[in-house]
DNA sequence: ACTGAATACGAGTGAGCGCTCGCAATCTAA
DNA sequence: TTAGATTGCGAGCGCTCACTCGTATTCAGT
């Protein structure tokens, strides 16, 4: 807030935010090739075609690196599959709003390996719990405000224990989902789907849709 | 074959295998602490009291240190709690087996913070696969057998699926439970039995006690 | 054309790492 | 007592890492 994050109005943009675009590129391939501790930042950038005061001069060190690559994923997540997340899917029959959900995200972790190498490291939190804790809170909160929607009465410290426990249920999944092959990935999914639902259904009140 | 190498029968066992042991809780607190890749040979070695001269007398390797650390947890795990995976529990009705075997395993997990450590670093796949492999293993094939003789009938691969996403379930649950404060534990291992209770029933052919 | 800011380079720096080595101390067995 | 194995030490080796700095190049605005 107090400073000059989004709107620098520097010179030379063009090439710049091109080569920082680059450089988030080659992190990310060696993020999820090496995971954040392994990974050098002379390999990333050597990976981006540049060198490391290049690096530097875009991102003042490792972690920041690692901060402006999750940013960069929660953009593309909430633009490409915002609407999973849309309350309006709490109309839907539970299956069909798992169904709703699950699926873009899996696609996106797939498509992304390198967010899922960030957010399961779990040895990051010393120095990168500021960069994954609210891809987490972000999903935890979404879900949250959808079983708000679906079951108004259910006291919100129970909802929002339901909320973290199906949000920590998936994450448990995710390696199963991102270790599949493409053939064997629809089991692991209907699986995913079938603990969600079977959870979520005793969670939730009886009679809830 | 006059040679049977098999038994150390080495000397000063009494002062050697306790250092061992010293240096092994040292590696525990450090890696509990740290994590395995920041947690440094030098430090593991200063938390015992000893040289880094000492340690490598002991653990050929810092991998070594790791693998003999799961082994001593393993065996710890086996003694304590081997009859939470007692076949015989198969006997029971589904939610009096998951009492049986997760109010054990969480009192072993948050007693022994160091396993947890270990277990739930993705990275060390590379280095640890050969450490951290037995013990997800052996709650596998465990579970699997339970499963086979609580349901017969179920095809050997639709069974290790099931088990293998039950694992992999509880394990997305125990950041959770280990996070947990002492009042907080009783909800988060309900609903963490709740969980495994569900998906098992849906997993399970119906009719199964 | 000139200037200054932005971009680019890459050898180098200091720190920390896993691990070694020469040697001293301690113990067992004879 | 003596020999040999085991245990103990800690300075330091070789290496990799995150990061810097002096310098060179490329652009925008004038």
């Amino acid at each position: 807030m107090t400073e000059d994050t989004v709107k620098p109005a520097r010179k030379r943009q063009a090439r710049g935010e091109k080569r920082m675009a680059e450089l988030l590129d080659a992190a990310e391939e060696v993020f999820a090739a090496q995971g954040y501790a392994k990974a050098s930042t002379n390999a990333i950038a050597a990976a981006a075609g540049a060198s490391p005061g290049t690096l530097y001069q875009f991102f003042k060190n490792k972690e920041a690196i690692a901060e402006a690559l999750m940013a960069r994923y929660l953009t593309r997540l909430r633009e490409a599959h915002g609407e999973a997340f849309d309350p309006a899917v709490a109309e839907l029959p539970l299956a069909a709003m798992i169904d709703r959900i699950i699926d873009p995200v899996v696609a996106f972790d797939r498509a992304n390996p390198g967010f899922y190498a960030l957010l399961a490291d779990p040895h990051l939190a010393a120095d990168m719990a500021n960069a994954k804790r609210p891809a987490q809170q972000a999903m935890f909160e979404r879900l949250d405000l959808i079983l708000k929607t679906k079951a108004p009465g259910l006291p919100p410290e129970q909802r929002a224990l339901t909320a973290e426990v199906a949000v920590h249920l998936f994450r448990g999944l995710l390696p199963m989902v991102m270790a599949a092959t493409e053939a064997a990935l629809p089991a692991v999914v209907s699986e995913t789907k079938r603990a969600l639902s079977a959870y979520l259904a005793t969670a939730l009140p009886p009679g809830t849709p």
